[in-house]
DNA sequence: TAGATTGTTAATCGATTAACAATC
DNA sequence: TAGATTGTTAATCGATTAACAATC
């Protein structure tokens, strides 16, 4: 890390030390930032301003200059913040500066949506391997992967180096499937079905719920 | 404010009356807990305990028995709580025990997935129409749906009663969109696409964004 | 009864925000 | 220089949690 230093400073920061964990929040305020930005890039935009990152995260700009003042001095006064350095900043921070390979599980409508929208390559996930149990899909192409049966699962996990499995399938077939990606030693399930799925602990399931997004702003606009 | 008194109790409760809003927070985690609930309902459970419910949610489990005992005695000690009647005591609070309609816009694959799935469906949300800007799709049917012009969005607007509108569409086609959407008096956005879109603060946009998900998650899998 | 789980308190911790000097 | 926007402080507010009596 290291400050910028004149002479002694006797480190005047309550900035997280490198090894330290960052907080919940933190760390999900960091992504959302990140998210922003890398649209933000696409556009050609070179800078942003806290202001203009708060209209986008709704996340208050003073929160936002603090969160990021935590970790160095990324912006310059009167002029905002350089998009292309923030966004290898917040990478370096959240340790998501390389690439991770993910598994697509569903060959359906919504696993082709998935595999062939950009929004995980953009942060550096790649999907490696597609599966569905449906023999009648086995072979057929999903964008550039061919569809495999689930059996491989175990070995592909291992070859690809697998930590993150998406499953866009029915929900009756979410927790055996889960059950075979937590032996298989997948750490992380992206979970698009409605299903509640059970795993050990050190298993981490997140479940996409528009729904329960959509209800929450409707709560907002009805009041 | 006002302690627990014996006798006349004069509205011991520091709850939320009636008339005010939920702060951001108790909003989301309701929500949150009304998706467990409704599939905890369709796979028949009758009972959940606040651990359960944790479990699930990754709210601390004090946490939500304080969420909820704010507005009332739920629960039955020793036995948790009744899942349907958690259901319509939570939907009462956030106001959505109605049914709210629906547009979505892209008969896309996202789109079909989207129309084909029951998860809005379960939370009261109806969609009641589906537009595409590809002549070539228009007329065609997406699950009960035909695919209808965005010339007629301001018709279908009103006379729909549509509220939310879902857009399943390419980042270069949503912010036109919007444009037409604001026009047209609706008032959340419900945004899959990755563009970062512009609107007047009386409209609410929520852009969906696994990627950012998943770079959280995976923060905490490194670390 | 014994076991389980709620409802609630009290204490702590972190998030949030307004305000403003620093400085580009 | 004048205007804009960051970095940072200080004060407040709400979220979080452990603990436990109440009670099903």
């Amino acid at each position: 890390m290291s400050d910028v230093t004149f002479r002694a400073e006797p480190a005047p920061e309550p900035a997280p030390s490198p090894g330290e964990r960052l907080s919940l929040g933190v760390a999900a305020r960091l992504s959302r930032y990140l998210q922003v930005l890398t649209q933000a890039r696409k556009m050609g935009k070179e800078t942003i301003s806290s202001q203009e990152l708060s209209d986008y995260t709704h996340v208050n700009s003073t929160q936002i200059r603090r969160d990021l003042s935590g970790f160095g001095k990324f912006g310059k006064r009167g002029v905002g913040y350089n998009v292309d350095s923030l966004v290898s900043q917040i990478r370096k921070i959240l340790r998501t500066s390389g690439q991770h390979n993910i598994a697509l599980f569903g060959a359906g409508h919504l696993g082709t949506a998935i595999a062939s929208s950009d929004i995980f390559a953009d942060h550096g996930f790649r999907i490696v391997a597609v599966f569905d149990t449906d023999p009648a899909k086995l072979g057929a192409q999903v964008g550039p992967l061919p569809v495999r049966d689930v059996d491989d699962l175990g070995k592909v996990v291992e070859e690809e180096d697998i930590v993150v499995a998406v499953l866009a399938v029915p929900s009756q077939a979410a927790q055996p499937l889960a059950d075979a990606l937590v032996d298989a030693g997948v750490k992380i399930i992206f979970n698009y079905s409605e299903a509640l799925l059970q795993v050990p602990p050190e298993v981490t399931v997140h479940t996409s719920s528009p729904a329960v997004d959509l209800l929450y702003a409707l709560y907002f606009y009805l009041t």
